[in-house]
DNA sequence: ACAATAAAAGACAACAGCGTCTTTTATTAT
DNA sequence: ATAATAAAAGACGCTGTTGTCTTTTATTGT
């Protein structure tokens, strides 16, 4: 995997919490991990994370739950690969040395490079509107099973 | 991480059982694994797995060790991630769905899809000897020290 | 045959990622 | 104030990866 299976859930959170039917209220953790097919306590503390760190929001109590505010839909995948990850994948020796650079590269550090560069460009890119609007026109779907 | 560390440790030992000053002779384990700096009996595991897909080879006893046989060389990573760790992280779903494919993608299974062809194209095209080569030319190192 | 050597094999421990379940705390409505 | 609600927080278990250590087996040289 290149990215945590946590983070794939974290990412599937926020754009569901972004689709124009969700945009205005707040949803529970029942709900959104029943629709996205996610174990919901597991989801709940990843949840969590992402709103200590500002990016979402939540409220207790009755007709609480958890919501975005607007400037979420500019939000890159890398914003939220940092947050739950951290950029190590990008870093890590593709061998798994514990010094690789390119001062001192691995036999495989120049050719992995541009995969590298790769993944960071598309992790750059693609924002949470990116999604959302896969989702809205119907293209892709977040559960996999509809 | 693209590949496990067992994984990028069995390259690093193949490749190191296949430098030139090292092809025509057995090593034992605590030299290459001295010299690769990984975990003696971790490494004798791993390269002993490579033994039993017989991609490599040891005899036991005194003056006995690891050796390769020539058409090493042209042996590519994909063939080592294979046996190692298998295809499936090439295969996947980025954002940790069950199912997702072209059929019924999630929203980033197109996007990741150019990141994937990369990282194939990499493993197909990259050679032991080609690995080989950057180690005996001086440009690259295996232990991550010298 | 016997001792020395080195890979093979087995048992086990530490750790992280993933997941479940229970208790606590904050908020809302009555 | 009180009860109901839902997120927050804590404790815990499972599994796979990584790593260590010990025992067994096969080979070699004397």
């Amino acid at each position: 995997m290149v990215i945590s299976k946590t983070c794939g859930y974290a990412i599937r959170g926020v754009v569901f919490l972004s689709l124009d039917q969700n945009r205005t209220k707040k949803i529970g953790i029942v709900e959104i991990a029943e629709e996205l097919q996610i174990p919901q306590h597991f989801l709940s503390k990843i949840l969590q994370n992402l709103v200590n760190k500002g990016l979402i929001y939540s409220v207790r109590g009755p007709h609480g739950g958890f919501f975005t505010k607007e400037p979420i839909l500019k939000t890159t995948i890398l914003d939220i690969v940092k947050i739950v990850d951290g950029l190590s994948v990008l870093k890590k020796c593709f061998l798994g040395r514990e010094e690789c650079s390119s001062e001192n590269p691995c036999p495989m550090h120049d050719e992995f490079e541009s995969c590298r560069e790769g993944i960071f460009d598309t992790f750059r890119n693609k924002t949470i509107g990116d999604l959302v609007q896969g989702v809205e026109s119907g293209e892709t779907t977040l559960s996999g099973i509809a």
